[in-house]
DNA sequence: TAAGTCACG
DNA sequence: ACGTACGTGACTTAT
């Protein structure tokens, strides 16, 4: 339902534009939002500007629509200049729906923004995670209203056309409606998170500072070596050739090793493997766990084993990564959604860059290709057993506390009081079970899928579920009392506050309600953790700044900041920068950061 | 567009 | 008896 009356203003003279620079300088808050040609932040330019300080009454002024006999618009560069002021200025409210996108348009034209008070993106995702965020959803959520889709305007596939293409009127419509529905989703949204001390601690002493942050971390980008990448990719394509054919031979015809189709007719049908697990769609599977346990008896499957591994490595990074550097700054310029993880993490993508190989040998040499601009080094700093930290906190178990504030190795000392030994009396098989153990009770494991995972019997594996939660009761009645929270609240919360709503907690579909369940526990741990490494980032850039040092935050990996540094600036942030990490809370246990310096990533681990 | 698979914390 | 460790994003094939 559209409001009873609108006033959306096409501003296409310097008299319109005095006018509404008059309202944007005297209103308490004004919604923003930028058009432009393309969804790519680094390279978007801006196509027009819409504005809105009271629900109804909106201005897009367009700058840059270029069809056939488009009316005559304000010069881009002359509306910019007019608005610099405002627009650079702290003191002036802005609102906007993920304005960290806007915030790379400006900066796209010279523009510095300031100002951002309010984004109705981050109110939603701190309101309610697990929901979407988009504003066409929000306004039918909460507004009741239905907007005008870009697909609307500017069509979709193959047909789309650019916003510049758009006349406008239509335009108008749109972008000026777009204003319009921000400002009247943050009336409808803010005092929800307002109203909640915790809430708002979480959107505005985290949030909206870690969107700032991003957007820089975001624009210094990351160096390349895509000489080294593409060496790596003729290599990787040598020897997946060379496996190929030994594949066709093994298989007895050729088949595409790429096609888990193919691969299933070739192993189930013709050779006659066993069927080791079923796909959710009732399909043989022939994932990686399926092909380690049928490599023991035929010698295909190890042959895809080496070929997936390879493939993967091949197209998702060595080719790929080269063709995102941006030709303007020579860089890779990855994009942070900080409104998609419902737990509070952030997500990369385009290109994903918390997902580079580590796990292996051969993984890892792509990242010698993440490296530091002459004189520069790469700084990497990680939180050491971060969510393990968070559940000794959480839970208060004292066997716990006590072995983090003595700085055990935590694995052995789980194994110690499992397994009635001294840490120093522990095997590294008993070490290496009670640190499955202790992956697993962050994910609220079964035993089930622990005897999985230590490839023992289920019997057995719950005989060490029994003797942990012997051990650590604190941390089995935190894990009960987590349940049963989540199960009467529908949500649970990390440790600042933050909401993990949990819609399935009470479902009376088994798998799902457990599934849910799991989430529960898992979600206090992995999202305090995010909370943390957001205070980090902004302590980070914060020191960074008041010290003026050229630095430069470059990535975050969930538990990791890497940092492009300059070697004169070495010794302070390699000093500084674990201080700052371990020093934003104040919990149960001490925080602990861990650095590392190299030339490039793989070496500064 | 969905399914299967696999890269990370 | 059921399904079975949390959270992500990208690539390829096949429909």
């Amino acid at each position: 339902m559209a409001p009873v009356s609108t006033s959306y203003e096409t501003v296409l003279t310097d008299e319109q534009l005095d006018k509404w620079m008059a309202i944007i300088e005297a209103a308490p808050l004004t919604s923003l939002d930028t058009e432009t040609t393309s969804l790519e932040p680094m390279r978007a330019q801006m196509v027009g500007i819409s504005l809105c300080c009271e629900p109804g009454v909106a201005a897009y002024i367009p700058l840059a629509h270029r069809y056939q006999d488009a009316p005559a618009q304000l010069e881009r560069g002359h509306v910019l200049e007019r608005m610099r002021g405002w627009l650079e200025n702290p003191a002036r409210p802005k609102l906007g729906q993920n304005m960290k996108y806007d915030s790379h348009i400006f900066a796209n034209h010279g523009i510095r923004l300031a100002g951002v008070a309010h984004d109705t993106l981050l109110q939603s995702y701190v309101f309610e995670s697990h929901r979407s965020h988009d504003m066409d959803s929000l306004a039918l959520r909460h507004l009741e209203r239905k907007t005008i889709t870009y697909t609307d305007v500017c069509g979709k596939g193959a047909s789309q056309i650019c916003f510049d293409q758009v006349a406008l009127d239509r335009a108008t419509e749109y972008a000026a409606e777009d204003a319009d529905v921000t400002l009247q989703l943050h009336q409808t949204m803010w005092p929800h998170v307002a109203e909640n001390e915790k809430l708002s601690y979480i959107y505005e002493k985290i949030e909206l500072p870690t969107a700032t942050v991003l957007q820089r971390v975001e624009r210094n980008g990351v160096l390349i070596d895509a000489d080294l990448l593409a060496t790596q990719s003729n290599e990787l394509g040598r020897r997946m050739l060379e496996i190929e054919r030994q594949a066709y031979e093994l298989a007895g015809q050729p088949f595409n090793l790429n096609s888990p189709k193919q691969i299933g007719e070739i192993f189930f049908d013709k050779l006659k493997l066993p069927v080791v697990k079923k796909t959710p769609s009732g399909t043989p599977s022939t994932d990686e766990e399926v092909l380690q346990k049928l490599a023991e008896d035929y010698p295909l499957p190890k042959v895809l084993l080496d070929y997936r591994s390879l493939s993967k490595l091949k197209s998702t990074y060595t080719d790929k990564l080269p063709r995102m550097v941006n030709p303007d700054t020579g860089r890779v310029h990855t994009n942070y959604a900080q409104a998609v993880a419902v737990t509070g993490r952030l997500s990369s993508t385009e290109p994903n860059l918390q997902n580079i190989p580590i796990r292996t040998v051969e993984g890892r040499r792509i990242r010698e290709a993440f490296i530091a601009a002459p004189g520069n080094v790469i700084i990497s700093a990680d939180y050491s057993q971060i969510e393990l930290r968070i559940m000794a906190h959480l839970s208060e178990d004292p066997a716990m506390l006590r072995a983090f504030a003595e700085g055990e190795d935590i694995h052995r000392a789980t194994a110690g009081e499992i397994f009635a030994l001294a840490p120093a009396e522990v095997s590294s098989e008993q070490r290496r079970y009670a640190k499955v153990i202790n992956f697993g009770l962050i994910y609220g494991m079964s035993a089930f899928g622990l005897a999985g995972n230590l490839g023992v019997e289920r019997a057995a594996a719950q005989m060490y579920i029994d003797k942990y939660f012997l051990r650590f009761v604190g941390v089995r009645n935190f894990m009960d009392e987590t349940r049963v929270r989540a199960k009467r609240d529908g949500y649970v919360e990390t440790v600042f506050g933050r909401r993990l709503w949990l819609p399935e907690i009470n479902s009376p579909n088994g798998p799902r309600r457990q599934g849910a369940e799991r989430a529960a526990i898992n979600a206090p741990m992995q999202g305090t953790a995010a909370d943390l490494i957001k205070l980090s980032m902004i302590a980070v850039q914060d020191w960074l700044d008041a010290e003026k040092l050229t630095s430069m935050m470059i990535m975050q990996v969930h538990d990791e900041l890497v940092l492009e540094v300059p070697e004169a600036e070495l010794d302070l942030v390699k000093t500084r920068l674990p201080q700052l990490m371990a020093g934003v809370a104040t919990l149960r246990v001490p925080l602990q950061a861990e650095v590392g310096v190299g030339p490039n990533w793989e070496q500064a681990h």
